[in-house]
DNA sequence: GTTACCTTGCGCAATGTTTAT
DNA sequence: AATAAACATTGCGCAAGGTAA
């Protein structure tokens, strides 16, 4: 639960900057400590959880934008709150985020025209609107994803937590049956020796 | 084993110093053991060069961060060794390995505010050591901690498959039992009424 | 080849928690 | 009990893949 977030890091057009080299790194994880499991599924779950998670039903939940996938609870990627018209609307700042940057004005039509000149097709540069636009668009993806990431992650805690649940309430079950079959067992021999009995009787008798 | 190689440069002010640009940071580092994986690495600066200062905010000069890649796998994070000298009375670091810092920019005489004076201890400037390391030391335990939590999601998974496994195989010996006791059940009313007609036939035998 | 979106690891900064002093 | 330093978490934006249309 962190709080406001007044980042200072303002960020207005490019400042932050900083460099960051990435220098990929190679997921490591260790199978060292923890659990000697077999962790056979160590790279991607292949289904697992499915959850919110696409596998279509239909049709590529992408196209062209996608965006329809999951609305429900509150989201909140989405640069613009709600009217779009407008000139300025930028996302409504969950939690302070003061960034805001102004360039928002850009963000909605973008005259194709506009980006990337014919001169120079490849460069980028960190003040081209093309840039800030692509920037804008990978952080909401990218707030959009994590939070798919979060709803996944809770989904398979509280799956893992209902399977445990469930899973005492059948040993339980378990017991009560194993516990009853023996009686029935039980009864059922003493039946048997009492039909011999009685069958001894019987033959004595007559 | 493991961790050993590489030197133990740790922040190695470094004369060559690219304040202007690429780092590239060469891969040191073999991956070796495990994971095979993105192998992406470097290949690409983030050009960082275009910015400090055409940009606007006046923003400070954006020290480049630099950093070689350290993280291995397993877990390794752990950054410089641990001469740091002076100013900040450090913990004389516990381990130290790799990642050679360049605070080139730092040995310079730095902006007068920058080395925290008596009077104002909550200044921390960019440009301060106090500051990079503060910086680094953080990203080490960032970077720890999403080990960590990477870990224990995967483990949530691998539990909760388990747990359907099991599920179901206790499912299935409800089954059988169900069944068992339904067997018995029914031999037992079997039982039950022979007994019955064997009393019947022996009290109208004697 | 191009474009748009999705993922993922990283560093930064604010915030939380633990640990010494 | 009060503090400050150290470490841990978390949201955020950046950049580098990856994938599909």
């Amino acid at each position: 639960m962190s709080a406001s977030h007044s980042s200072s890091s303002s960020l207005v057009f490019s400042s932050h900057n900083h460099t960051s080299s990435s220098m990929v790194n190679t997921l490591a994880l260790t199978p060292d400590s923890t659990t000697s499991s077999p962790t056979s599924l160590a790279g991607h779950m292949p289904q697992m959880d499915g959850g919110p998670y696409g596998h279509s039903m239909g049709g590529h939940p992408r196209t062209t934008d996608s965006r329809g996938g999951e609305q429900m609870m509150g989201l909140a990627y989405l640069p613009y709150s709600g009217c779009l018209t407008s000139t300025t609307s930028e996302r409504p700042a969950q939690h302070g985020h003061i960034v805001q940057q102004e360039f928002s004005q850009f963000l909605l039509p973008p005259p194709p025209s506009a980006l990337r000149q014919p001169g120079q097709k490849r460069s980028l540069s960190k003040d081209s609107m093309e840039y800030r636009l692509r920037r804008e668009r990978n952080n909401i993806a990218v707030r959009k994803s994590r939070d798919k990431a979060r709803r996944r992650i809770l989904l398979t805690q509280q799956r893992a937590l209902q399977l445990e649940e469930e899973n005492h309430r059948l040993q339980l079950t378990i017991e009560q049956l194993s516990h009853e079959v023996d009686t029935l067992r039980h009864y059922l021999s003493q039946r048997h020796l009492q039909s011999k009995v009685d069958d001894l009787g019987a033959g004595e008798n007559c």
